[in-house]
DNA sequence: TGCGGTTGTGCTCACATGAGCAGACGGTCG
DNA sequence: CGACCGTCTGCTCATGTGAGCACAACCGCA
């Protein structure tokens, strides 16, 4: 090992480097005229510190994003694409930002969608007002869960999938059913039905699906709309359930909690979800990490639209919020 | 006015421009090929990525410096020179650091001073410190006012000019006697002795002087020491006394407080200290601030070595903490 | 419609920079 | 003591990048 006063004395030079490139933008060779080096050793000393983490860069703005994790993500779950967003402190603010972000990919997503499948719920609903009027030209919509229309929340399923297609010039095809019905009779009923199993047909059609999930808990959306009761939604837990897909409940398996409540759900069927070579999940905040990891593990997602926060728990890395442990090194160097 | 779509556009391309470039380490080339845009675009989107501070680079290690405030500080007060270090936020660490700060420009200080005047206190007993073995050769110290040997604290007066001595391989000559001393004829006295006098008569032939400052309060180490009661200090602070320098206690005005005081007080005066070429002041700490901007401001110091929160306290700049307000801009753009 | 003024664009050219390489240095081990 | 090895140094050369410039697009204004 070299004598540990040169490594000092090269650290702190390192720290004089990037301070006059990067904060007084002199050329490298004006630098070794100060630091009384060779230029080329300037240029040393800077790879160094960025290395070691001493000069920081950071790209501050609500639209940034986390590309290194989109790699990492779409290398370990086999993902086609991955969009993280950096997460701000507030809770509300990131939900908006992962939509936004969904947003602009749908934007910007080649090749363009003839037929796009959506689900309902708050998160979609915030994307459809994400997307600018005019996003795309001609994409029909299709929905592909059964939705409701008694929803206090502003925006309901109806209105998330027409907002979508209205933006894009398009036509909304919507599924104008319970998302669960109480008897399986009733739901083989309706799905019997010439004009309901159209649309399903049609669902399964869609070039590309964009979806969210919910959580397996009373603040779910099933419970506000009465599909299910609390008492429905502790019996799922107790099965292990951690949320739902286009109204399915999954267990962190990736397999339907309980197969007689799936039996009366209508819409699509995660196969489906799984076969589309688009499917694009939007999801984010703490809450949804466990619904995220059984999605994400399970290829139920082609493309996830993310936060970093959540991001990392699926890649388990700590949340290390950029700490690289400098402020520990305090060295000391001889006079030169 | 543009747009504001182009402007919003630009703005996103920016970021992604920014991110490709600093966290993938792409080509401005590459980018262009990826944004379907030239290269010469990429380079001026990322030069007002910088411009608006959407990129903030930071250097973080315990030794960087703040160079543009150093710059502001020079100029707005004439000063030879100034470090100005980034502040942490405990406060003990501070001190510390600017100490540090201070050994750092001694060491490096061009000419090397052939006898260094010194004043001793909490402040310029860590900078003896933090001076490395051998950080100069043969430079000689004398101290500048009188000195406690009485003190608790560790490090009293004679110490800390004998440490800068030894460790330079120089020699430290003391002064001996009460910083202030009760009755102005035994002050006269004294400074009559020729030991004394034949000190204080070096000190004004120093070629730097490097001292620090105290604030004008009960925890003061005059009152530590017994040369001031907190009444002595109360009836200070009401003439306006922001604190002492080099043992004479000044008003924000720059002059003595009390000249009664002042006269029984023994060492090197104002106006030496004010007349050298070389005066480092080093100084760090909210409760300091106010005597910092009266020395600096009557310029009694030629160089002055501080945190960032004192220099800006100086500079009359806001504490702003790099929030280049960009959390509130959420700009929307259209498809492309 | 026509016309300055302003803004944005693609380019040339000179300069700044990183990759790669031969030699120097300093320590280790036979 | 000298051969060896890893590291650091200063260099050449190819590439990346910013300043400056001419031109095009677009604005308001007559």
């Amino acid at each position: 090992m070299v004598p540990a006063d040169t490594a000092a004395a090269n650290e702190l030079l390192a720290v004089r480097a990037a301070e006059l490139y990067y904060e007084e933008n002199k050329t490298q060779d004006e630098i070794g005229a100060i630091l009384r080096v060779t230029r080329w050793k300037v240029g040393r000393l800077l790879a160094q510190a960025r290395e070691r983490g001493i000069i920081r860069i950071e790209i501050v703005h609500p639209r940034a994003r986390r590309l290194a994790l989109e790699r990492e993500l779409t290398a370990r779950f086999a993902l086609n694409d991955a969009v993280v967003v950096p997460a701000p402190s507030d809770d509300v603010e990131l939900q908006s930002r992962v939509a936004e972000a969904a947003a602009d990919y749908l934007v910007s997503h080649r090749p363009v969608p003839r037929l796009l499948g959506v689900s309902w719920g708050r998160t979609l609903h915030q994307v459809a007002e994400a997307l600018p009027v005019g996003w795309s030209t001609g994409v029909n919509v299709v929905q592909i869960n059964g939705g409701v229309s008694l929803s206090k929340r502003p925006g309901n399923a109806a209105s998330t999938a027409v907002m979508i297609a209205q933006k894009a010039g398009g036509q909304a095809t919507l599924l104008p059913t319970p998302a669960i019905l109480e008897r399986l009779e009733t739901k083989r009923a309706i799905e019997g039905d010439r004009t309901v199993s159209g649309v399903v047909q049609m669902a399964r059609g869609a070039s590309a699906y964009l979806y969210s999930a919910g959580v397996a808990d009373t603040s779910s959306v099933h419970v506000d709309s009465g599909y299910l009761t609390p008492a429905d939604i502790s019996r799922l837990v107790e099965r292990g359930a951690v949320g739902d897909v286009i109204g399915r409940y999954i267990t962190a398996d990736g397999t339907i909690a309980d197969p007689e409540l799936d039996a009366r759900t209508l819409g699509l069927g995660l196969e489906e979800l799984r076969a589309s070579s688009t499917s694009i999940l939007v999801i984010g905040g703490e809450p949804k990490h466990a619904v995220a990891r059984a999605i994400v593990t399970h290829g139920l997602c082609s493309v996830l639209v993310t936060d970093e926060h959540t991001a990392r728990a699926l890649l388990g890395h700590p949340d290390d919020t950029h700490d690289h442990d400098l402020a520990t090194t305090v060295p000391r160097e001889d006079a030169s």
